[in-house]
DNA sequence: GCCAACGTTGGC
DNA sequence: GCCAACGTTGGC
């Protein structure tokens, strides 16, 4: 279980790109290419070692909630800011003065069966939940400890479908 | 400091 | 592939 002070998290990603499988594989990785200065700041200011993380994977035919995650390492700088010949790179950042951070994230879990977006949209629990906000775009955003326990229960259930 | 142009995200 | 929403850039 999460300790009680834990904010719960949840990332974006488009499983061409990195899928839960792939964390699944590589059991943790370092959450390169975030370069939105609100998803920076949720990262560099509030996210801690352990708190639980929602895996989304976007794109696709059916955008949902897949898995499970976990912060392992707290932010520090992403190291692609300074790679000349990655598509992250960033020509103003320094290393005295790093621009972007990044966590770590451990894999969890994968749920038995996803959550897709149009079924998450329907349980009005949910309603306020950033993610089915419309326009919204952020690829790490906050989760309320309401939402996040009202998830897990959707999972369990559908894993029983 | 305003705001138009542009680029990106992401659902559909 | 389209397009709405939104963030960033850059001219003024």
């Amino acid at each position: 279980m999460p300790k009680k002070n834990a904010k719960y998290w949840l990332v974006k990603s488009e499983p061409e790109s990195y899928s839960i499988d792939d964390l699944a594989r590589d059991e943790s990785t370092a959450w390169t290419g975030v370069r939105n200065y609100q998803a920076r700041n949720f990262m560099r200011d509030e996210m801690q070692v352990g708190d639980p993380v929602l895996y989304y994977h976007s794109g696709g035919a059916e955008p949902g909630l897949v898995g499970l995650a976990k912060v392992s390492r707290a932010a520090y700088p992403d190291p692609t800011q300074f790679e000349k010949k990655s598509k992250y790179y960033d020509p103003k950042a320094t290393h005295d003065e790093p621009r972007w951070v990044l966590v770590d994230l451990a894999f969890e879990k994968k749920f038995d069966a996803p959550l897709p977006l149009k079924e998450l949209k329907q349980h009005e629990e949910l309603e306020g939940m950033p993610l089915l906000q419309r326009g919204q775009r952020l690829s790490v955003q906050p989760v309320s400890a309401e939402h996040f326990k009202f998830i897990e229960k959707l999972a369990k259930a559908a894993a029983k479908r």
